[in-house]
DNA sequence: CTGAAAGCGCTTACAG
DNA sequence: CTGAAAGCGCTTACAG
């Protein structure tokens, strides 16, 4: 016996389901179905009827009961650092434009740089049961997601490897990038390069920071311990790193920075500057080319990484069976000026 | 009879169900739900067994069929323009952060500036069965909304009004910035000043393009026709028009670009001329300032059109019987010397 | 404190 | 071509 009563709370607005549409039509609940799936096999009288039931009562299939007769939700949750980083949009819009083609709509959600926020959401989109799952690492433990992996959920990490776990991966090569945007400074003259560069937790921090390491030691430059400085990307640490670099008695003539939110800051300590102080910035920024001098950048393609790493999802989702892959992105210099300036020799 | 067959498709990896769970720990379903929810209700040896299993299995509830159950999704949904624009991301972050406080998720997705695919997305949403639903409108006829905001979806539109319905609006003051940022200009002595704007289909151009009628009729000022250009926003087409206003026998000396990107298209344009035009640009932007001169900007806050837009969401999600209405948030005129340049008497 | 039955709104796997 | 029954994995509304 149905239950007759209001329910409780109201349940979508007490929206027309199949069976009423149904009962409308004078149909099977089956052939309704069938209408709105599109599917074969239903006389064009009877698919009148039912289009005409469906357009009286206002009905539009709920998809969320669908789902999850299907087993598949067609949605994919992307976790980042944070939706409102300028750096993030184009991925953002990249992975959302790969997963349309596939049908798939795009929960996502910021990090704020806060492992267990990343945990939290990563795990409250397993629950709705996300087909896939794009993680930005915040943390650098990811054995938490190893028993939704295991069951099923495609993941594959952008921008920063998993930690404690294998699972595909698509980073720009910050190493490489970083190695050429210093020897492009020293081949520009200089000999005393500062480093300032994200927390040295991030894993791409510490790559970059190797990379500079590397392009000194090729050139057979000592690299004083004054001239590294890894930490938080807020402007007041980053400013008070740089400044700590350009004084003293041996001052350094050029920077590199680890991050685009690093390069803007930089750029403000030297546009204070009385003597030029040459700059190589990770990362490409609009109206880079509008400073004087012009930023230049070692870019990453970030849609690119968005695109990458999707479409690795979709591959897994199809159920290729390959085993977890790095892909590794490509960087590329953009000289503009501020690289490209000699060592000012005071 | 219960089916024993595999299923034709992998159900969500075949994870363990609550069932499951229950036939492990040897208690009833609804044992294993309270556990799961933290209900009253169990002794604690009961409770043991129960989270033994859960660890066990890996189990981690269905929200997809709680969902569905339920009635409510805690789902928001966000049709924006384009994920990638920096402008719409502190909007975007700051949605999400107020529906994490109502322990919403948010699924969002771009209509590209396409009516077509903002109605094919938003429509997507209301058959996921988003409990709400805020739109930033790329078309100007929504009443194919109508159906699912009598069926209880609580719609919020936001940066421009909705077309044909009666709904939720959250806007910035478009007109009252326009005006004060040309009648600023008009102060700094100009009297021909050119406005490119956004296309006219956009609500949002033709208020500001108003406004700027209006600061110029106060001063007793004339309009010439080929001071004003709406359009796309594409550079090309920008860079186009600024040229042909700064061209000619009576050149205007300064412009008021209506919105973030044109203003940096007109930076470029004027950067390249030998004399200083005046420049006031709606929207502001990063490194605004660093530019020389600074661009002097009429501010919104875009965070605070999400916030305002999302709480208002979540009023009406608890049943406030409110009639619709349209909330304007103030501009913020910055001046930082593009808007202060005095008129070029060449 | 505990659990069996019914139901959320669909699709699946049949049978006619 | 059509539809009744069972089931997806939970919660609700009971009854013990």
């Amino acid at each position: 016996m149905p239950q007759n009563r209001q329910p409780s709370e109201p349940r979508y607005g007490n929206r027309p389901t199949m069976k009423d549409v149904a009962a409308r039509a004078g149909v099977g609940l089956k052939t309704v179905s069938r209408v709105v799936n599109g599917e074969p096999g239903v006389t064009p009288d009877t698919e009148r009827r039912v289009q005409d039931a469906i357009e009286a009562l206002g009905f539009r299939r709920n998809d969320s009961a669908r789902v999850l007769r299907k087993g598949r939700t067609a949605t994919v949750g992307l976790v980042l650092e944070d939706l409102a980083d300028p750096f993030y949009g184009p991925l953002n819009r990249a992975v959302e434009e790969v997963a349309r083609t596939h049908g798939a709509l795009l929960i996502n959600g910021s990090s704020a740089e806060d492992p267990d926020r990343e945990r939290e959401l990563a795990l409250a989109l397993c629950a709705r049961r996300v087909d896939g799952l794009i993680v930005i690492p915040a943390g650098d433990d990811h054995r938490y997601l190893e028993p939704e992996i295991r069951a099923g959920v495609a993941t594959v990490f952008v921008d920063r490897p998993a930690g404690g776990i294998e699972a595909d991966v698509v980073l720009s090569d910050s190493f490489g990038g970083a190695r050429d945007g210093v020897a492009h400074l020293i081949a520009a003259g200089h000999r005393r390069i500062g480093f300032i560069g994200d927390h040295p937790r991030i894993h791409t921090a510490t790559e970059r920071l190797r990379g500079y390491r590397e392009a000194m030691a090729l050139a057979g430059l000592p690299v004083a311990g004054s001239w590294v400085s890894l930490g938080a990307t807020a402007p007041e640490r980053v400013a008070a790193a740089a400044r700590a670099m350009l004084a003293g008695p041996e001052p350094i003539t050029a920077v590199f920075a680890g991050n685009n939110r690093v390069t803007v800051t930089v750029v403000r300590v030297l546009a204070a500057l009385p003597r030029p102080v040459a700059l190589v910035g990770f990362d490409d920024f609009e109206l880079a080319d509008l400073l004087r001098p012009g930023v230049t950048v070692i870019a990453q393609d970030p849609a690119a990484l968005g695109r990458v790493a999707t479409d690795r999802l979709f591959q897994r989702l199809s159920g290729t069976a390959l085993p977890p892959t790095r892909i590794v992105l490509p960087t590329r210099l953009i000289p503009r000026g501020s690289g490209e300036l000699p060592p000012h020799t005071g």
